[in-house]
DNA sequence: CAATCTGTTTTTTTT
DNA sequence: AAACAGATTG
């Protein structure tokens, strides 16, 4: 089980664990990652369930400041969480990566017998990068080779760069004493991979730093080449793009092919962002980028979903490939049409005739994707649909198939590699379409993508340069290295303390405060990191940076590159080229008839990403996104408290609550969910909270309150209107869920405020959130509110002039639902009118 | 002039 | 989240 099944399989049993740190979130997706990988940590530790409670345990009985309190109720938790997951995993028959290691060794240590097989069975057991080890590993090989006979290491301890799961110099240190003792150590001073000027720029760093020995200096087996390692400074980080490409090129002509060629980046996201300005630049990359984000691949997906979408949302995406063509019009005269309509996904391409003022090439358009999609339904296998589609019945696999341009290949590659994905899809309940598209969503949402945007083995004979992150590059090396992105804040980067915290002890070797040890350890990792990018390199070396931020701010330089030594050679260089603009449309043709109008909640959809807000509310489809059991519980308690406002005499007595709680539930198909029973506890709980937060007031029924910016119009309706004693009112907006310090910042509160001023001269105004119990008045300085004001004008004059560019984020995106679609719209202008 | 507030930018690694 | 620059306040 990958981590993204894992997530998947704790989060319906999540909200019923009665974590309180931890406590029920509308999302709890990135918690339960947190979690996972707090367990996944200790299971390097070969600390299992009940051990990791006991350790919790303890620190409860030592805690002596409120701090120490709760850290240790806070690792009870992960523990409870982690006795649920074991339990679920054996339900499932399924293993993880952390038991791959820990349970042989735990079979080994406790079965003799076995243990005697499996050492008589290997004669010598062979350790390369020792440094990676972790305690499970150690035990592992203690259990294969108890004595230490015929063990052999290798390993750097300036190359351990794996500290977050495990690894640690300590087990380097122990090496021959406490592990294997009476083991012998010896000590590699010769390098035969670089040239004297690169073995020199790394040594020289490895002086200072933490880890290892400090005499570990290299001597060049292969001499002095006559060129030294190279930092290029330019302005701003588009710049720096050029300036890479410019470098290969360069060292293309002095002779190095670009397969002999690798960019080494600390991160995945930038390396997708540098390869796609690479290839716009004429270099050719090996790599796909982010698979799911690549339009090819978008294009698929979004043909998948018109078969299980009521909405047809992919159509906005299907109608710009050129199969599909048609023009924008025609694709909101769709989306009018199923609007009205309430027929099965997908059956809509069966009755075409009933869609009406259709264009010429729209209703052609539309006929060739019946044609394409006949006979498939919403149960329809996504490989199969896919693989009819691409070979049988469109020319898209004959297109990329005959075309020999790099990139053209790539995309054929990428699509390759999708379908390998889609054909090794776990098993499970539903319909496969739509777990497929929940799978994708959850995997780039944590990042699990990562193995598929490697390019397959198929593709390595290609003469194209090499991305990758310094972590894969390891053991690995390249004739030219180019290493991008040496600023202050990038390498070394200042640590985030991990959400869930191993509990005191259970990490062996690690003395003192716990948050001492791990910024240590980190300090340590990060010379690691940039010593293994440096020692990468056989003949050149490349180091760049940035000096400045897009708005034209100072942006420092690495501390590391003060400490290579003189041999560095500094450049400050201005690349000629320009980085061509990315392909994303983002304006609109739009013309709107009339004023607009859009409630503040809208209008705050528009200010967190345009994209969104132009396929939610000009477009009119998706609307939310696919809702859990947990997120329906939220719209259940939404709707009784609504009927309360409209009508407060609907609860009475005591059973009142409890039935319109179970009216509510039943309307949101949660009736005979497994965890009704806990879902209605937290239901019951924020319902008599808001009853009890109205208690003393005279509710008045609310109205709709308008502002206006010139002809436009924001309409705010506020949730409740109550009156005092004294006459004085109280304007509330009531969320279910929790209160967000980001809240006060957006334009939606800022336009709640407006509008409750303006109607109300005086009145209170006041955020309501259930899950949290709390009313908080809502007071914003004069500044902020005529900055929020002034935004909200410019955000009503960019919508009227069609201009929707995506804010595209790996957190929020998958999360979104015009995930699938968001990219170039069909040709055209559309027309719209927002009375 | 110093302290505080506000807004912007950039941003993890894996079997 | 955190670092930074610029604006505002005391």
């Amino acid at each position: 089980m990958d981590r993204t099944e894992a997530v998947e399989l704790l989060e319906t049993e999540f909200p019923r664990l009665g974590l309180t740190h931890y406590r029920n979130l509308y999302d709890p997706t990135q918690i339960i990652a947190d979690m996972l990988a707090a367990i996944s940590r200790a299971k390097d530790e070969v600390v299992d369930e009940a051990r990791y409670a006991e350790l919790a345990e303890a620190m409860l009985g030592s805690a002596a400041t409120p701090e120490e309190r709760e850290a240790a109720e806070r690792a009870a938790e992960v523990a409870r969480v982690y006795a649920a997951y074991e339990g679920l995993k054996r339900q499932a028959h399924c293993v993880d990566f952390g038991d791959l290691v820990s349970m042989p060794v735990r079979l080994m240590e406790r079965d003799s017998e076995i243990r005697a097989h499996l050492q008589a069975q290997y004669d010598h057991v062979l350790v390369d990068e020792y440094q990676d080890v972790n305690r499970s590993s150690v035990r592992l090989i203690t259990a294969l080779r108890s004595d230490g006979r015929n063990l052999w290491a290798v390993g750097d301890a300036k190359q351990s760069i794996y500290r977050f799961r495990g690894a640690s110099s300590f087990n380097m240190t122990r090496f021959g004493t406490s592990d294997f003792s009476g083991g012998a150590r010896g000590r590699l001073k010769r390098n035969y991979r670089s040239v004297d000027e690169v073995v020199q720029a790394f040594s020289a760093f490895a002086i200072r730093m933490k880890a290892g020995d400090q005499d570990s200096g290299l001597e060049s087996e292969r001499g002095k080449s006559g060129s030294s390692p190279e930092l290029r400074t330019v302005d701003q980080s588009p710049q720096q793009t050029v300036a890479i490409a410019d470098a290969i090129e360069e060292m293309r002509r002095a002779g190095h092919a670009y397969r002999d060629q690798a960019v080494l980046c600390t991160g995945n996201e930038k390396l997708s962002d540098l390869g796609q300005d690479l290839e716009r630049l004429g270099v050719p990359v090996l790599f796909l980028g982010s698979l799911f984000e690549r339009p090819e691949i978008k294009e698929l997906l979004s043909l998948l979903t018109i078969l299980t979408d009521r909405r047809a949302m992919g159509m906005v995406r299907a109608a710009c490939m050129s199969e599909f063509a048609m023009p924008i019009s025609d694709v909101d005269a769709i989306f009018s049409h199923l609007r009205a309509s309430d027929s099965t996904p997908g059956a809509w391409l069966g009755e075409l005739g009933a869609i009406t003022g259709l264009s010429e090439a729209g209703s052609a358009a539309l006929g060739a994707m019946a044609a394409a999609m006949r006979g498939f339904d919403q149960s329809a296998s996504p490989w199969t649909v896919l693989a009819t589609l691409l070979l049988d019945r469109t020319r898209i696999a004959a297109r990329i198939g005959g075309s020999s341009d790099i990139a053209e290949r790539t995309r054929g590659l990428a699509i390759w590699q999708f379908m390998n994905f889609l054909r090794v899809q776990p098993g499970g309940q539903g319909l496969p379409i739509v777990r497929l598209l929940n799978r994708v969503r959850r995997l780039v949402r944590l990042g699990d993508d990562r193995d598929l945007r490697q390019l397959p083995a198929a593709a390595q004979g290609l003469d194209a340069v090499r991305l990758m992150t310094i972590h894969g590059a390891k053991g690995l090396e390249f004739p030219v290295v180019h290493v991008p992105g040496l600023n202050g804040d990038t390498i070394p980067r200042t640590p985030q303390a991990p959400p869930c915290p191993p509990p005191d002890g259970m990490v062996e070797g690690a003395e003192g405060r716990a948050l001492d040890v791990f910024r240590a350890g980190h300090a340590e990792e990060q010379e690691c990191l940039f010593y293994v990018a440096l020692s990468r390199a056989r003949d050149r070396l490349f180091l760049y940076a940035p000096t400045q931020k897009s708005n034209g701010h100072n942006r420092p330089l690495s501390s590391f590159l003060d400490r290579v030594g003189s041999g560095l050679l500094r450049t400050k260089v201005s690349p000629t080229r320009n980085l061509p603009p990315a392909p994303e449309a983002s304006d609109v043709p739009l013309v709107i008839e009339g004023a607009l109008r859009f409630t503040g909640a809208q209008i705050a959809l528009y200010e967190r990403c345009p994209r969104r807000f132009f396929y939610t509310h000009v477009l009119q489809v998706g609307g939310r996104r696919t809702a859990t059991a947990f997120m329906q519980m939220h719209e259940a308690v939404r709707t009784v408290f609504q009927a309360v406002i409209a009508d407060a005499s609907i609860i009475g007595g005591e059973g009142d609550l409890e039935g319109q709680i179970i009216n509510a539930f039943a309307a949101h198909g949660l009736a005979d969910h497994g965890y009704v029973t806990e879902y209605k506890g937290f239901a019951t709980s924020m319902i008599r909270y808001f009853l009890a937060a109205r208690e003393g007031h005279t509710p008045e029924t609310p109205t709709a309150l308008s502002t206006a910016f010139g002809a436009e119009e924001i309409i705010v309706r506020p949730d409740e209107v109550l009156v005092r004693s004294d006459g004085s009112r109280t304007l509330r907006r009531v969320q279910t869920g929790h209160f967000r310090t980001s809240e006060m910042d957006d334009v939606g509160v800022a336009a709640f405020l407006l509008a409750a001023q303006r109607a109300f001269p005086g009145a209170s105004v006041e955020l309501v959130h259930l899950s949290d119990q709390t009313v908080r008045p809502l007071d914003l300085t004069t500044k902020k509110l005529q900055n929020r004001q002034e935004k909200l004008a410019l955000f009503l004059e960019r919508i009227r002039g069609g201009n929707f560019p995506a804010d595209p984020s790996a957190r929020t995106c998958p999360g979104c639902p015009a995930f699938f679609v968001c990219g170039p719209t069909p040709a055209g202008t559309l027309k719209k009118s927002f009375g």
